[in-house]
DNA sequence: GTCATTTTTGTAAGCGCTTACAAAAACTTA
DNA sequence: TAAGTTTTTGTAAGCGCTTACAAAAATGAC
């Protein structure tokens, strides 16, 4: 009959229930102008006919969609997935449905996913992710965002700073300062880094805390060892061998996130090195597992769901005159990987 | 000028490169038929405003939308973020985008959430978790995917046979059978299960496969103790308590997923038993930390990543006259939680 | 019962884009 | 050079929906 092309059309639903078209949008719409049982009545016709409004439409008619973009680096990463699963929480809670996209740990990709979510008219974006050191990398994230915002659209990153948007920053800086202190304090000086991509501000961050601690406590951080390698459990498997390789005399490792640590405690392990007596591990983030590996991590706590929260409030919010920023807190976790250097090292 | 609100569009484009509107689309949609010169020229000035596409309009107009429809539990578990990952590579390598949303374990709350990609029009749609053993639960949600595929749209499940669309499906009741086995051979007799919701096919086939190894090896599985709890950590915390309360006899603990493992485990260390050699704890999933938990599980592998990336394979394909079934192999990986049972037990 | 108000409904104009079809321009060929 | 081809460009008709505006119906006041 009114048949077109499968789905079915507004107008379908018009013509069932013998109104106009206008009086079934409202009906639907819940617009309060419509007779009760009328409108009502085409519901009940939507309903049986499976009709299914059509977003593209409705947005190009005016209505915006309510789809929040988020770009993660790698959804798979504990890390992410926990500011994720925020976001979408608190989205879910304003009737905000969320589109992932994945970046790979690349400045190229992360832009070509911004675009897409501009591509995909999406109401407001998140961007997840550090930032880099190198202000050149940051410059056409600036510019697209930049951008996205004068069109209309508003924007937030998490754990990044330097971007003309409204961030959401973990205390990086304190938290390294927080565990620096913590292993200062259990007595050691051999304190060696297995740390992400060189170029982050995150591991820049981080390190600067730890450093600022050390020396405040009387140790140069200048010529500990360090070791650069991915942000996974691999990079830090081959980082911990590395460092040691070159610094035998390590009492107690920091590794940039969580992950790392998973891979050099494993490192350890195979190597017959027990934790804590002979070295200590701690690290960053505390993610859901840190609890759980063997020992369980020493980590300053990064409240990732939170921040996801925190992100989707802002974009929530109409832009201010300027970028706003939030800073999250950090808590020291204090668990069995870390404990007072070895005696005679 | 030209300028409308903000974003420029199409229009302005062509007037901007004095040319119609109909070339310019041409131009920026790559098709041949234009000019090469003028093409590169409209392309300039479509990147000199700022141009970008409005994907509803274009949608509208015809083209199909790339983007995939995901929906998960909970993105923060690692069973449904490895499969995810999985599903976005894949899409990400034809193409697609990826729209996922959280379905928070419940039946209404899962057809809400389809009935919310429909609503976005997306290309295809991939349901992961698992089903419910009472067919009233699963009726509404065989409806909904009916429906979708009927109006053009491709549809599949991962981990759920009985719906009427393309499924990729773990092998849980074979790897129920090797887990089952693996403990028969280490000796044990007295096993426990600490099990999720009581009414989710992963769970009874799971069971069934190690049940169906107890039997075969001379085991009655009948009078064996079980505790039903949430599908995540604090479930198998919780459950192994109960479990050990009601049954001091169990030497051997079958959690029903990793995640519920990890909780068991932190329960038994709380409880001071220690792993394997005072109880055994076996699992499912090889989720990606099960190998650096202590002591790290033994498990049977299911692969996430891949099933997510096959089901992207099948959606990606025509509709087929009946559903197609993509099983998915398993491989028991034995590790340190598993071990003989102890004399005298 | 009449006229002014208010409520309900319908008509039609877009939203920004693609594309069928028609027209124009650029080549070929004889 | 004219006629026939091919390539390039433009015009205009939707895609499915919302909503301003106008018309019609219902209600109320007198």
């Amino acid at each position: 009959m009114g048949e077109h092309r499968g789905t079915p059309r507004l107008i379908d639903v018009a013509t069932a229930s013998g109104v106009s078209i206008a009086t079934a949008s409202r009906a639907l719409t819940g617009k309060r102008s419509v007779n009760a049982t009328l409108a009502l009545h085409v519901q009940q016709v939507a309903t049986d006919l499976g009709y299914v409004p059509n977003v593209h439409a409705r947005s190009l008619a005016g209505v915006s969609v309510a789809t929040l973009g988020l770009v993660v680096h790698e959804i798979h990463d504990p890390y992410f997935s926990e500011i994720a699963s925020g976001v979408m929480r608190l989205a879910g809670e304003h009737g905000r449905s969320v589109q992932i996209s994945h970046a790979e740990r690349t400045p190229e990709s992360e832009l070509a996913q911004v675009r897409l979510m501009r591509f995909h008219r999406v109401e407001a974006l998140i961007v997840v992710g550090s930032g880099y050191m190198d202000p050149r990398l940051e410059r056409p994230l600036a510019l697209e965002l930049s951008d996205y915002e004068n069109a209309g659209g508003r924007a937030a990153v998490i754990g990044r700073h330097n971007l003309p948007v409204d961030a959401v920053l973990p205390d990086n800086e304190a938290a390294g300062h927080a565990l620096g202190l913590h292993l200062r304090q259990l007595g050691h000086t051999s304190i060696g880094f297995v740390s992400g991509p060189n170029m982050l501000n995150t591991i820049s961050d981080r390190t600067a805390g730890v450093a600022r601690a050390l020396r405040e406590t009387g140790v140069d951080p200048a010529h500990l060892g360090t070791t650069f390698g991915p942000f996974t459990r691999e990079g830090g498997v081959e980082g911990a061998r590395q460092l040691l390789a070159r610094h035998p005399e390590t009492t107690a490792i920091v590794a940039l996130n969580d992950v790392m640590a998973v891979g050099v405690l494993h490192s350890l392990r195979s190597l017959g090195i027990s934790v804590p007596s002979q070295i200590s591990v701690a690290s960053f983030d505390d993610i859901s597992m840190a609890a759980d590996v063997a020992p369980s991590l020493t980590t300053v706590r990064i409240p990732m769901a939170d921040m996801g929260a925190q992100a989707v409030k802002l974009i929530l919010m109409p832009r201010a005159s300027r970028p706003r920023r939030k800073h999250t807190g950090h808590e020291l976790v204090v668990r069995d990987s870390t404990g007072p250097v070895r005696v005679g090292a």
